[in-house]
DNA sequence: GAAAAGCCTGAAGTGGCTTCAGGGTCAAGG
DNA sequence: CCTTGACCCTGAAGCCACTTCAGGCTTTTC
């Protein structure tokens, strides 16, 4: 199976299939006479697995220790569960700075609600007000 | 002020603070003899405004475009306007990406209570079933 | 007069790719 | 046999928002 066709058939592009080999998360192909790259239904499953943690909203690195985990025969997965709980608490911290960012937006928004000249437009008064006001806690 | 002092009373690092000016979010500020940066109380409230806006979760070409609408005498504020309209649906999405995300995360975590060995991890059979599944799905 | 603190510049590194320039390979059609 | 077009190759640069680094100048303090 040439790049072309691992790409079609996992949605991967061929140059981030090229740059996964660069970074080491796709073995080194087999190449033709003509020097073209072919892969293994099993190349085809690691490149799945590693769209799949990036779906997951892994790092790169952190799909490498997972790929490290998975291939070694007898360790303890411990550090698969530390990975997760990790990723957890990330995705859970950036969940609340998003509500509280939604908050603030939408209230911004409601500043100004027919468009205005610039001078008298609340969003634009507001933004410049909370500088102001940053500078005061500060 | 030179920049130790801006970079101190903004929370802002000074490399940063070189970084706008060369981005030119802020002005060319004025120099020592000796080659110093010098700010105005005017560059402080700028920088504020970038910070605010930062914190707002805009880019630095959208705090851009603030900057000028702000700065532009009589313009209309439409362009405000539908810049937060599009930074609130973008939040908005990625709000409802991250809850799916946090389902899919909680759930993989159940299936490994205890510490065990690689080859029984509930986890990592599950992450390598699903990237089977990707596969019959396309 | 020497050390320490502060500042300067330009270049390169970060992550996770994407894009580009400038080629080589291979099958089908004329 | 030659050309066209689809496919593939490499290495380098670009993206964003910074951060880090190397190497050197200025100012203050002892």
């Amino acid at each position: 199976m040439q790049i072309g066709e691992l790409a079609r058939s996992t949605g991967v592009k061929i140059e981030t299939i090229r740059y996964y080999e660069r970074e080491q998360l796709l073995p080194v192909p087999q190449r033709t006479d003509g020097n073209y790259r072919l892969y293994s239904p099993r190349d085809v499953e690691q490149l799945r697995f590693i769209c799949y943690c990036r779906s997951l909203d892994m790092s790169l690195e952190e799909v490498r220790l997972l790929i490290e985990a998975r291939d070694a025969p007898a360790g303890s997965c411990l550090t698969v569960n530390a990975l997760l709980d990790e990723k957890i608490a990330e995705v859970d911290a950036r969940v609340n700075e998003l509500h509280k960012l939604q908050d603030q937006l939408r209230q911004l928004r409601g500043l100004c609600q027919q468009p205005d000249e610039v001078k008298t437009c609340g969003i634009l008064m507001e933004l410049n007000r909370s500088a102001e006001i940053d500078k005061a806690q500060i």
